[in-house]
DNA sequence: TGCCAGGCCCTCTTTAGGGCCTT
């Protein structure tokens, strides 16, 4: 089902982690997706998994993830496994999507797999295109959108829903503002790179070419 | 030996420093 590329569709995911630094030993405890295509959501991920050791308490209350719930889960390779047939050849979307990426890589060498989508940040995109808002959080972005929640937040899948939501808003605001007929996935990713003060710039100019 | 994230981005910058984001 996944495993063709549309230009209009895009897994969004969120790793839950043992800490912030997959070159220190932290392993991924949580993977969670959605799949995009043409603005809806048609497919989900969503896998505990037991890194080897057991979690600290700071991640078990960040989380809500304890070492009891992780116990009895698959390792991680089962279900990196499992989850990069989901990526299949789509182009990826996370919230600060260089830690997402440097964990995503991590886990998919140790099963000696890879994916051939690119990655897109909407974090680096919502500091763009919501200049005036006070910070670029996951959390911020959802209240400042006005995103509806379930009140989960950092659990994985519960995050790669609103950031699916943020990215909708976020290709839906742009549309709007400078009326493109349509955003590409690498337009998003063009937007990402621009200087924040030439970001307006940069769109009109987009709609001359 | 001991320490340890790392990429992005702004500014009192570029021969640097520090805040923002993610767990």
């Amino acid at each position: 089902m996944n495993n063709t590329r549309s230009a209009n569709s895009v897994v969004v995911l969120d790793f839950e982690t043992t800490g912030l630094s997959p070159r220190l030993g932290d392993r991924a405890i949580e993977i969670g997706a959605v799949l995009l295509v043409d603005g809806k959501v048609i497919d989900q991920f969503q896998k505990l998994m037991n890194p080897g050791f057991p979690i600290d308490s700071f991640i078990e209350n960040y989380t809500g993830i304890t070492n009891k719930m992780l116990r009895n889960k698959p390792p991680c390779e089962e279900v990196m496994s499992e989850f990069v047939e989901f990526i299949g050849g789509h182009n990826l979307v996370a919230h600060n999507a260089s830690f997402d990426k440097r964990f995503l890589d991590a886990e998919l060498d140790y099963i000696d797999k890879s994916y051939s989508g690119n990655f897109a940040c909407s974090m680096l995109i919502a500091r763009r295109i919501y200049q005036e808002s006070i910070n670029h959080t996951l959390g911020e972005m959802v209240d400042y959108k006005c995103i509806p929640t379930d009140g989960v937040f950092h659990r994985a899948l519960a995050d790669s829903e609103m950031t699916a939501k943020l990215w909708l808003v976020m290709l839906d605001d742009i549309q709007c503002q400078y009326e493109f007929s349509k955003i590409s996935f690498d337009l998003m990713k063009r937007i990402s790179r621009q200087p924040k003060k030439k970001v307006h710039e940069f769109l009109q100019k987009q709609l001359e070419l």
